[in-house]
DNA sequence: TTGTAAGCGTTATCAC
DNA sequence: GTGATAACGCTTACAA
C-alpha cells in the first residue's frame, strides 16, 4: 500500500507538500497540487488513519457504553447515534456492559488507552469515580457530576401518563419501576422523574394515594413471577404507569394471568414509544421519546465538548402515543 | 499521561526492557521486572494503544457492517458478537449500512485505511468487487467468492418448516420471501436455501404445487399493503412459511385483516426464533437460529483467518420453536 | 511556496 | 539480560 513518501517521490516533491494537499492546509501552488493529485490517483494512495491518529493522539472514534443492543430502544438509539456520528466523520465503537459495573470500568480504562475522541454513557451503575474528566463524556438519562446530560423530558412524560389515566377514568393508580429512588442505589437517574411527574400531577388533582412501587435494578429483564408478587396486594388498581414498555408488557401478561382485562379492567401505560411491543396483539399506550432526536443531541454535546462547561443538559420532548391499553 | 520513556527513566533502564515487561516477551531479570512494575504502578502507566497499533499496523478492532441494529435479530447478533470479541481482546466498530451499497463501499474503504483487524459483513448487496482480499472478512448468510461464510442451516430450516405444516394438516402451502432468487439481484444468499429446503421436502412428499412468492429486497421493512396484494390471488392457502419472523408478523396481520384466523384457518411459520414477536398476543412458530452460536462461529473464522483457506464455512444448527401460529 | 526534520509512543532488531 | 536505535506513516514547525 502506497504511503505518503511514495507519493512525494513520484511527484518529485517533499512529503510536507503532499500532506498539505491531502489536508487542504497551507499554501500549495496550483501546478504542484494538480501534479500531486494525479500521483495520488495513480498510486491509489489513501492516508493511513493510524498514523494520523498517532500525531493527533485521537482516533476519530466515539465509544458508546450501553447495557446491550438487544432491547429495541437501545438498538434504535445505537442506530441513530451511529448514523449521526458517521455524518460528522466519526466512527462508533460498541461497548456492551451487560449492566455490569466491572465491565464498564474495564471499558472506561481501555477507551482512555485507545484515545477515543469521546464516550457516550448509558448506565445505572455508579461509575462516577471512574470517569476520566479529561475525556469528553455525555451521559444519557443518568446524572453524574460535571458530565453533560441528554434525557427525554421524563417529568413531562409522567404528567402525560397521569393525565391520560385520569382522562380514561382510572381511580386507583400505581407507578412501578426500577428507577433507582435511593432505596437500591445512589445514582441519580433522570428517569426517576417519570415517577415524580406522575405523582406530582396526581397530587395537583387531589389524588394522594398513588401506589408507588419500586423493585431493584435487574439488567432490564424482569420476570412475571416478580411482578405477580408485587401486584398481589393491590387487586383494586385500575391504572398503571410503568417505567418502560418492557415492564408494561410484562405487567399486562401478569394482569391477564390474574384474569384482568386490559384496558377494560386495568389501563396500562409504558415508556419508550411502544414500538417494541406493537406486535401480534395490542399496541401499548406509551410515552414516546425519539431516538433520532436524542442521537442528535448527544452528538451535539459530545462534539462541542468543553471542559469548562460540562454541566450542559439537553432535554428532548416526549408525547403520549395512544395504543390499545388505555 | 506517563509514557514508556518516563517509566524507563524512573526505573533507570531502557525502554526496550520496559516493553519486554509490559508484553511479557523476552528475558528480564526478576529484579528489574519487579522494579519496573513498581514504577508502572506509581506512574499509573498504561501503554498507548495508538502507538501499539502504529507498529502492528493493526488496531485490534473488528468492524461489523450490517443493515441496522434496530431489528431484534441484528441487535442480538451484535450483542453476542461484541461479547465474543471482547473475550478475545478485540473491540467492535459498528457500521450501519442501512442496506445501501454506497455506504458499504465507503465503509469498506474507510476500514482499510483504519487498519482494522477484520470485517464482518452482513449484506444483500453485491459488494464482491469492493472486497479487499488482504483484509480478513467473514460473511454471514451471503456467499461471496473466497470469503469465509457463517450461516444457519437454512436448508434444514426449510425442511423443518415443511414438516411442521404437513404435521398440522396443511394442504395448500406457500413460501414467501425476499431471498434474492436471481430475479432481483445477483448475490447468492444462503438464506434462499430456506425456500429450497421447504420446496424440496414437500416435493419428496409428493407435493408439487407450492406457491412460491418472491418480492424485491426492501431494507427489511415491508408494508402490509404490499403483502395484501401478494396474497390476494391465493385465498385457499392454509400454510405459509415466511423468510423471517418480521415477514411472518406482517403476514399474520394481513391475514387477520382478511378475516382469516391464525392458526385455525392458516398456519404461519417464521424464521429467526420468534423472540422479536412474542409479545402481547401470540408467539410465532419459528425456525430458531442462536445468535450466540453464530457469534462464536464468526469469531472463530475471523480470528483464525487464513488467505489460503478462505472458503471455509460454518453452518450452525436450527430447531423449530413451536409457538401459537401453527 | 516548498522541503527538512522533529516529534507522536510503541515494538523489534541487534549489538554488547 | 539489556539498551540504543531504527522503523511505523503521518503532521507541523521552522528554515529556506
Amino acid at each position: 500500500m502506497a504511503n505518503i513518501k511514495d507519493v512525494a517521490r513520484q511527484a518529485g516533491c517533499g512529503i510536507a507538500t503532499v500532506s498539505r494537499v491531502i489536508n487542504k492546509s497551507g499554501y500549495v501552488k496550483e501546478e504542484t497540487r494538480v501534479k500531486i493529485e494525479k500521483v495520488i490517483n495513480e498510486l491509489k494512495y489513501q492516508p493511513n488513519e493510524i498514523a494520523r491518529s498517532m500525531t493527533r493522539q485521537k482516533n476519530h472514534i466515539i465509544a458508546f457504553i450501553l447495557p446491550n443492543s438487544k432491547h429495541l430502544f437501545f438498538g434504535e438509539l445505537l442506530y441513530h447515534v451511529e448514523e449521526e456520528l458517521f455524518d460528522y466523520g466519526y466512527k462508533l465503537m460498541l461497548c456492551n456492559s451487560s449492566e455490569q459495573l466491572e465491565k464498564e470500568i474495564i471499558y472506561l480504562d481501555m477507551l482512555k488507552n485507545n484515545r477515543v475522541d469521546g464516550v457516550i454513557l448509558l448506565t445505572n451503575n455508579d461509575v462516577e469515580k471512574y470517569l476520566n474528566k479529561t475525556l469528553p463524556i455525555v451521559s444519557f438519562d443518568r446524572w453524574f457530576q460535571d458530565v453533560p446530560l441528554v434525557a427525554s423530558d421524563n417529568y413531562q412524560g409522567g404528567i402525560l401518563a397521569a393525565k391520560e389515566l385520569l382522562d380514561k377514568g382510572c381511580k386507583k393508580l400505581m407507578f412501578i419501576g426500577d428507577d433507582a429512588q435511593g432505596d437500591f442505589t445512589d445514582v441519580i437517574t433522570d428517569v426517576s422523574k417519570r415517577r415524580l411527574g406522575f405523582i406530582d400531577h396526581l397530587k395537583s388533582q387531589g389524588i394522594n394515594d398513588v401506589i408507588n412501587l419500586e423493585y431493584p435494578l435487574q439488567n432490564y429483564f424482569v420476570s412475571e413471577n416478580q411482578f405477580e408478587h408485587l401486584l398481589t396486594p393491590y387487586p383494586d388498581v385500575d391504572g398503571i404507569f410503568c417505567i418502560s414498555d418492557s415492564v408494561a408488557y410484562t405487567i399486562i401478561k401478569v394482569l391477564k394471568s390474574k384474569g384482568k382485562r386490559v384496558p377494560e379492567d386495568v389501563k396500562v401505560i409504558g415508556y419508550d414509544g411502544g414500538r417494541s411491543f406493537n406486535n401480534l396483539g395490542k399496541n401499548i399506550t406509551s410515552i414516546s421519546q425519539e431516538p433520532e432526536i436524542i442521537a442528535k443531541a448527544i452528538r451535539k454535546l459530545l462534539l462541542n465538548f468543553d471542559v469548562n462547561n460540562s454541566n450542559k443538559k439537553i432535554i428532548v420532548p416526549v408525547v403520549l402515543k395512544k395504543g390499545d391499553t388505555t
